[in-house]
DNA sequence: GCCGTTTTCGGCCCGACTGTTTTCAGTCG
């Protein structure tokens, strides 16, 4: 099993214990296991092997035995028993608004019912609301959790959710009476997908504030709403897509707002960190404030709560409790890359394969975001689908390319190509076209359902050709829709590191890939990133900010990313390597 | 189920809101 495997077993084990009505405790343990198991630096099998798990904090003698075996066997025969034990429909109707373990549990227990179906048929009847604990309420938003379900509390792509919280934002801030506002949650930590979207807001008169929200256009659903907090359903359509989340909008006074902004911020794991950093000092951190019953610990913004708590300031990106922590308490958090670091992008796409603008508009668009280089890497040939180029057809992009240059100014077109890595991990053009173009991006298109191993394997060989600069997305995931292909990612680094490759981010919201988590690692291995918006289009192209984004939750400065160099370095850095390849 | 420089037992972040209660449990973040 892998580590996102054994994660999932891990979580449906609390998850299962949960409904069975375990202390909640226990059930955490299983569910921090499995987010400790994902961020484990390093190969599962070998860390066990290693015996290495009993150092890791917060798996003890029982999960330790429980991972091993997992590892070892791909199963356990505890998991097989909850299994067995609990009807898969009691998991679905946790995902219904308002339903926990307790209360899934309790309808279970009394009524016998264990799928949503039951449930709905229930509810109609009235049988819901004559149970202890339930009520007429209760069992009308259940049926409206049904009616939603699919559409509601499902996670949404940062770049669609980023539009709708910020349409959102805008008008709030535009309201009277709010002093400061900004996003918080997920969407400001830059994660790829946000379940929900959380609004702080400070100013001293809170109620008109709430009315107002709940009454904004793009609500469709009042959840909820208090004296200092509202929560809504709202709804969006953004490029022929319809976006829906929760909002959840918190008000707070002036004072208070540093607090509640970075206990909103969260994460949850990283808040828990600092809430226990603080009782060591004798405090209360909540999102009201910092300190003592005697004494309260001002803060006119985030970076002064970190100060009075021994700490650097920490980006809201890195907050995961990964490591940042210890990181801000050796004042070694480091100086992040910003998107007005990118200096040009490779990996985009033209007429000539599956873009949709000529090379002239890509140049020029990319010219209009204030970049100075623009690297064309259209498909080869094998990728008939996409229209990729055969060698006679390079050719005559080159020599376009070179026409296009002579008219323009301030932006310059770099010859790339992204070539298919081919099913035994030779690449799709000989060696002596490869040797033409300024830079090579090697990228897996075909034969996903591959062996971990084989797959592995076919990228390793490629990276190890001398004419390969970087890998593209890495794992050809979908976020949402499609798991990358089976790869032994770490065993990709390695390699990449070895031959002295580079790796791209592909800042396709749809895939960022490679993800934050092993771009960390890549950058301890001293790989350099790339950062390509993977363009097929002019408006495409600022798609680069959200690989910024994945590329910061990795904790890269602008020195571990090749494409904030000028057009001059990059070049010679291009050049340089193509010299090697000669030799070689 | 995990953890420990007051603890090997008794804690485990903690507050808002809802709906059901008649003082609070459950859910959520």
């Amino acid at each position: 099993m892998t580590k996102d495997e054994v994660a999932a077993a891990l979580d449906e084990m609390g998850t299962l214990l949960a409904l069975k009505g375990e202390n909640a405790f226990r059930c955490n343990a299983y569910h921090n296991a499995a987010r400790t198991v994902q961020q484990l630096d390093g190969d599962l099998k070998q860390i066990v092997a290693d015996g290495k798990l009993s150092e890791v904090r917060g798996i003890g003698d029982t999960l330790q035995e429980k991972i091993t075996t997992l590892v070892k066997t791909g199963q356990h025969k505890f998991l097989n028993e909850l299994r067995a034990s609990i009807p898969e429909g009691l998991v679905q109707m946790l995902r219904l608004p308002g339903m926990g373990p307790k209360k899934v549990k309790a309808l279970h227990d009394t009524l016998g019912i264990d799928t949503i179906d039951k449930l709905k048929a229930a509810c109609e009847s009235g049988a819901v609301a004559s149970q202890k604990g339930f009520g007429a309420k209760t069992q009308q938003k259940i049926l409206e959790g049904i009616a939603f379900l699919g559409t509601v509390g499902n996670r949404v792509r940062i770049d669609l959710a980023l539009p709708l919280g910020r349409a959102l934002l805008e008008q709030i801030k535009a309201m009277p009476g709010v002093i400061r506002a900004e996003l918080c949650g997920s969407l400001r930590r830059r994660r790829e997908t946000a379940k929900d979207i959380d609004i702080l807001v400070s100013s001293a008169n809170a109620q008109p504030i709430m009315d107002a929200f709940v009454a904004l256009p793009e609500v469709v659903q009042l959840v909820g709403q208090g004296p200092t907090k509202s929560s809504i359903v709202a709804t969006m359509h953004l490029d022929g897509t319809k976006v829906t989340l929760n909002a959840d909008l918190r008000v707070v006074t002036d004072e208070q707002f540093p607090f509640a902004l970075h206990y909103f911020t969260g994460s949850k794991e990283h808040n828990i960190r600092l809430r226990q950093r603080a009782i060591d000092h004798g405090w209360l951190l909540n999102e009201y404030g910092l300190g003592s019953e005697t004494h309260r610990v001002p803060a006119k913004d985030e970076a002064d709560i970190f100060k009075a708590l021994g700490l650097e300031y920490i980006p809201p990106e890195l907050r995961e409790d990964t490591g940042e922590v210890e990181a801000a308490e050796a004042k070694k958090i480091p100086a992040l890359v910003a998107e007005s670091d990118i200096r040009g992008v490779f990996h985009n796409h033209t007429t000539y394969s599956d873009g949709t603008a000529s090379l002239e508009e890509m140049a020029l668009a990319t010219k209009a975001l204030g970049l100075e280089y623009f690297g064309v890497a259209d498909h080869s040939q094998s990728l008939t689908i996409a229209r990729g180029l055969p060698p006679n057809v390079v050719r005559k992009q080159w020599a376009e390319i070179d026409r296009v240059h002579a008219k323009l100014q301030g932006v310059t077109i770099i010859k790339g190509t992204e070539v298919d890595i081919l099913e035994d991990g030779s690449l799709d053009y000989d060696d002596e076209l490869l040797a033409g173009f300024d830079y090579v991006v090697a990228s897996v298109h075909s034969l996903f359902g591959m062996p971990e191993e084989e797959m592995t394997a076919r990228v390793c060989k490629a990276l190890a050709h001398p004419a390969v600069t970087m890998l593209g997305h890495s794992t050809g995931r979908l976020l949402l829709k499609r798991d990358g292909y089976k790869i032994n990612l770490d065993a990709v680094l390695k390699c990449a590191a070895e031959h002295g490759k580079m790796i791209e981010i592909n800042a396709q919201p749809s895939r960022l890939d490679l993800d934050w988590v092993h771009v960390k690692r890549a950058k301890a291995m001293g790989i350099p990133i790339v950062i390509n918006p993977d363009a097929h289009s002019p408006g495409e192209l600022d798609l680069f900010r959200y690989g910024v984004d994945v590329a910061r939750r990795g904790w890269l400065t602008k020195d571990d990313v090749f494409n904030t160099r000028s057009l001059k370095d990059v070049m010679k850095e291009l050049h340089r390597r193509k010299g090697q390849r000669a030799k070689a």
